[in-house]
Formats: C-alpha cells, sequence, structure tokens
DNA sequence: TATTGTTATACTCTATAACTATA
DNA sequence: TATAGTTATAGAGTATAACAATA
C-alpha cells in the first residue's frame, strides 16, 4: 500500500466557477427539513420500497449479528450447507442466486475461519462436496438464535401478521 | 443478453449413476437438479425473500428501460427533482437514503445528459438548485410510461392485490 | 465550528471472460 | 465440447475521510 499522498488541491474555481450564473427558480431549497419533500410517482413502485425496507433489514441482520461478525449472505450459505451436507459449489450457487465466481471467495473465508471444508468429490473430480466442520455446525446454531432475534426487530418494526404476510407474498421468490 | 441454450436436462440415467456410488456423508452432491435443495431457516426470514424479491425488480426495471438507459437510483433522483424543483443536493440525498458523495456522480451523468442542471443557489452559495431541464421534464415523461410497464410485470408476477397489500405493508419505509 | 459539494479510497457486490482440470 | 472451480477485471453501490468555500 502506498501513502496516502493527497493529489495538489487544484484551485477550487474549475467546477463552480462554471456554474456562476443564472438565479434559482422554485422552492427555496430548505436543505434540511425534508418532511415536505414528495416522492411523485415512486410511491406506487414496489420496488423503491422493497429497496428501502431491504437496505433496513440488512443494516438490522448486520448490526444483531456484529458480534460473530457474519454477513447475510454467509448466514445464507452456511445455512444451505448445513441443511444440505455434500452440496457443490455449483449447486450452492445456483439454489441461492450467487454467481459462482462469487462463492469462490465466499467459501474462501468460511473456510479460513474453520466454519466450512472443502471435501474432494469421489465421483466428479472437479467438483467439491460442501460441509460444515464441527466448528461450524456449533456457530451456526449460535447465528440461527441471533438471526431470529433480529426476525424478531423485523416483526416489531412492520407487525406480526404484515411480516407474515409479507412471507406469504414472497414465498414464490425463495 | 442472448442465453441461448439452458443445459439440456440429460436423462436420469446420469443422476441414478450418482447415486450408486455415494460417498462418505451427505448427499453425493447433485450439481445440477436444485429442486430438492432445503433452505432451512432461511425460509422464516423475511430478508431473504426480500432481496430474492429485489433482485428480480431491479432486473426487470433495468431490462424494461434499457432502451432509455435509465437506472432505478437514477430514475427515483429524477422523480424527486422533477417534483421538488430547487432541492440542494443534501436535500435530495437525505430523502433518498443515498450519501452525498455518490449523488455527486449521479447527478454528474444525468448533468452531461441534459437532464439536469445544478444552478447556483442565491441563497446558500455552498448549495445547488437542482432542476430538470426541458429536455429532462420529456424524458422523465417517457421514463414514467415505461417504469408503469415495469410496475405491470410485477403485479403480474406476484398479483394486483398482493402488490398492493405490499406496498401498504411497506409504506413507512418509503 | 458546522455544513455543502467535491474528491479520493476501500470494500462489497454483480457481471464477465478466460484459464485448468476434469468430464 | 461442456462443466466445476478458479482467477482476474470492470462497474455499480456503500462507507468513510478529507478538503475548499461558505455559513
Amino acid at each position: 500500500m502506498a501513502s496516502p499522498q493527497k493529489t495538489s488541491r487544484k484551485a477550487a474555481g474549475t467546477r463552480a466557477a462554471i456554474r456562476r450564473a443564472r438565479p434559482a427558480s422554485g422552492r427555496a431549497h430548505s436543505g434540511d427539513a425534508g418532511d415536505d419533500i414528495g416522492l411523485d410517482a415512486l410511491v406506487g413502485h414496489a420496488g423503491y420500497a422493497v429497496r428501502r425496507f431491504q437496505l433496513w433489514i440488512f443494516q438490522d441482520f448486520i448490526k444483531t449479528l456484529a458480534t460473530v461478525d457474519i454477513r447475510p449472505t454467509q448466514y445464507a450459505v452456511k445455512n444451505v450447507i448445513g441443511a444440505n451436507p455434500g452440496l457443490s459449489q455449483m449447486a450452492v450457487a445456483k439454489r441461492l442466486g450467487i454467481e459462482r465466481a462469487r462463492l469462490v471467495h465466499l467459501l474462501d473465508s468460511l473456510e479460513e475461519r474453520d466454519f466450512v471444508s472443502r471435501i474432494p468429490s469421489t465421483i466428479d473430480r472437479r467438483s467439491h462436496a460442501l460441509h460444515l466442520t464441527t466448528r461450524g455446525k456449533a456457530a451456526l446454531a449460535q447465528f440461527k438464535r441471533l438471526a431470529a432475534e433480529h426476525e424478531r426487530h423485523v416483526a416489531e418494526k412492520i407487525g406480526k401478521a404484515n411480516r407474515e404476510q409479507l412471507l406469504r407474498i414472497l414465498a414464490c421468490f425463495t
């Protein structure tokens, strides 16, 4: 890593100088309030609400499992391997919709932490059979308890019945 | 795109052969089927379903608006500026939950395409008042029509009533 | 001192392409 | 030829930190 050099700050006029003209029309841009800023067509888009919800969920998941340093995707991978020992990397990647190239790195870090082991397949020597280690199994049990706690946060946020409704609506995507 | 072939389902004889020579423990990792791979605790997690749903939604949005080369975040930014002309960058960033450093680049590209203009504020000379250009306004109208088409895809996928239920449940996140 | 817009860096995630060793 | 795992690269997206101009 090179030293954090700070590329001589060029005189500030470059960009700002270009914008030195017309006065503004429209609102006197309240830069802070934000309460009365409308979303227009965005309010009718499921994707917008879903994106905001997903950001909230992931943040809470990461925070709730911060003590064990496990992120949502790592948790998903461990779960599937734990429930289906012997799976190949391709099978896990396809099942979870992860790129196989990305799964390589995910497994690298899980293997480094002694949670997962790649066992050479006796059937197809190109592939690996994925298993949880003893340590990985114990860890997963703990992660599941913390993840359940996170799930209770979700229920608190949107309501118990709404959460169940949501799971029902989106069941076709799992 | 043009993802041509879909791995021609080769006869069940292959899988039968695999079953024959089962390795030490676990399944003989069926690398292709994926139908019987359980998700375990993942099925009870709203975050997992929401993540998969969001991926599907964004992919459909990008595909549906591919002809105009607009991504979900760009669309959201244009929408908010169009509905609230004169807003500062900070106000837009806060409203949409985008980092202000990231909004700089988003606006750079929208400005290059002559959709948005940064007008120096007469009130606070640190900030810019954001406006849609004439071209930007016309373009946004077209984007909204395409986005509505995308929204119809969502309704087809999960059902009209379910989509509305979803919007109601997640209204607190917008 | 604090804030706005900007630049820069680092790390995650997604999407490819290419390589190897097998099949 | 095709597939499994790997490596590499490029682009978004996220999270910070620092800086100049301004408040």
